[in-house]
DNA sequence: CATGAATGAGAATTCATTCAT
DNA sequence: AATGAATGAATTCTCATTCAT
């Protein structure tokens, strides 16, 4: 007979099982269809669970949105950092940031959707969901990693050192989610119209932006 | 009695404005509630016609939305043409042509969603509807006037001459986006977490930019 | 051709056709199956409208029940009104108030649960659906027919002069209530297990009743 | 090991007790949310069973309602039985009636609903479910009581002799729910329009009652 | 015995769209 | 041309109930 704690455990374990599937085919289809154009039915069918499963596993459909996003910045985070802290040559630091978040951008598009629109969170508003707490946060760790790419970059002589560092964490931010969003969006007009690949148009555009801020230009 | 060349060029102006008074609401309520959340209704209401009559004008929503979106886009297309034709220092054009596309973003917030957002149309595909055709071009004639701006750069010696000029289009197409789109919807952020102005960060945003392919590196 | 005063009073009128089909069936289904048991679905279904049509009638269920809760009120006060200035003998009039409660009991069963079920009505708040105040101050006209039939009783030296006005009011609407509903609800039992008619318990119970302010006691 | 009498006696007594527990709880929900708005998940969660066990010791939601309803007629019977037996003088226990009638809607004011609205129970029909047999007779027993009283009054000559018994105790028993159900319903109304108290109400309500049978008319 | 898990059925409501006039 | 009327299909979410363990 089992104890009660391995019970428990299995449990949950079971639990976030069928968490985890939901959450996974809701994914799917929200990148493929849209958040909005994707009901709780559709989610229900593909995952092969009952509607009224769906609502004992998550409260309603903005928790399982919610889940998704958490769970895909956390996927985020852990990647930029493990690259970070793998690579020493801060070049090669950038390069490995601009793929993973490339490799993230294809595997939850969504994400980078929701990382532009979703609405600012008031973070002193007790009302705001926990959930957007953490988001919130765990958006901050993120752009810690940034920000010490940048220091480094600066300590190293390899940065201008009249950069504002704030400012070209969001500026990096804001201009590699335009660059890789739109990259992974217009993939055919890439490939049709510029007669190149969506991967060189990546390397050249990383390779022309981390240029914004080097402190001897350097021919691309 | 009339001449069937009148009637028909009156009939079709009438049409017109019946279409642009409807487009004209359905676009501000896009903006203010967004595209999903705004029914078929809301629009007839605020536009004081009937549902119905929606129907004789546009074939679907679908169409409304269309329209919208190239509508803005031609807006857009005007001004950074105006933009660039007035101003004869090129590092002024660049200045205007970021102006134009904030001030564009801010009128109509929705546009750069769809702009990034939109799936690829399929050009070559018969289904497409007209509107798509008209888009694409559209979008076509706008690259053309980014791609004026770079060539008359290199040519003046301003920017690098080894740059690859589609890709550089795009890429500023894409980082514009990333970083207007930003600044407009994580305003609060901006403000109370890099303590400065949404306007200050656009212009070191857009100073850096277009640091990343000026011949001499110039300090922002 | 119609002018547009007979046009708008004939769609009208078309309207409040269906509004009326709507409540009719509505109202039938209530007292059937009880208020919260019959779904929008049930009367659709019944009243041969398909469910959105409902929602182009009424607002939704709650206006649906609170139109029936009115209608009837109004229906009662005109029968009793005029059943009060009919009559002049005033022991006949009572007994024409009560053979109208009575009838109206037997025709919207449901209304006697509302009146009696209903929650006090919250006349100064400005949230209050304005139904609610209609309701109210029919209340307040009904109960102004008594009040003036219990005052006229008094004058005319047939009621004690001691007795309490509003109260005595009050009194008679509880106790008729309670009376005639019991006598509608528990028929089978009365006729059953009491060895009379529902109607003779009626007469019997109405005549006791205003015995209690009756001046001279009357052998009933 | 325990004889097959005794086992069965203690389960029986546990199943009992959590028959009760569950039947409390279900008793306070349905007082404060009504019954149908009360779920099986709500009486599970407050009365900390899962909702599957509520299955094993109820049939289903019905079984529970009618328990209540049963169980609360008890409680009123034993009530009216003793106040009726401690209690001499008629008068004071006609009193004493009313007084733990009006307790009795104040502590379970759902019981007065269920008494006057619930259908007509078919003692004959074999599918009637038992429980409704003894919800009948304890109604028979309550009926008993009120029986005694009225014929305790007649014979002590402070009641007319020529009423007619089992209208008569009907008759109260209408009127009293009715006059206390509305008293405790409309308690603002009274409260605000009438310029008394309930209590008050009641009391009048009360003395005009009985003086509809007393032998001699008396000033309330 | 007790229950976690699962679900079919159904609730109110909304919406884009059609059609007769 | 313009529209009032009507609706099928869909949406989110809830609930009483069952069943394997």
């Amino acid at each position: 007979m089992k104890s009660g704690f391995n019970m428990s455990r299995r449990k949950k374990e079971l639990a976030d099982f069928h968490r985890e599937s939901i959450l996974k085919i809701a994914e799917t289809l929200f990148e493929k269809n849209g958040v909005e154009s994707t009901s709780m039915n559709d989610i229900a069918r593909e995952a092969e669970y009952s509607k009224a499963t769906l609502y004992v596993y998550f409260k309603n459909k903005e928790e399982i949105i919610n889940c998704i996003i958490l769970q895909s910045m956390k996927l985020l985070y852990d990647r930029i950092q493990a690259s970070t802290q793998t690579e020493k040559d801060l070049l090669a630091r950038y390069n490995s940031i601009c793929h993973e978040l490339t490799t993230y951008c294809d595997t939850y598009p969504l994400y980078f959707q929701i990382l532009i629109q979703e609405i600012n969170v008031d973070v002193n508003n007790p009302d705001t969901p926990p959930v957007f707490q953490e988001i919130f946060e765990l958006g901050e760790k993120i752009n810690g990693l940034i920000d010490i790419f940048i220091k480094d970059g600066i300590s190293q002589g390899i940065f201008r050192s009249d950069i504002r560092i704030p400012e070209t964490v969001f500026f990096f931010w804001a201009s590699l989610s335009g660059i890789i969003l739109m990259a992974s969006q217009k993939k055919n007009y890439i490939e049709q119209f510029m007669n190149t690949t969506k991967q060189d148009f990546l390397k050249y555009s990383f390779d022309t932006l981390i240029n914004s801020i080097l402190k001897e230009n350097k021919n691309v």
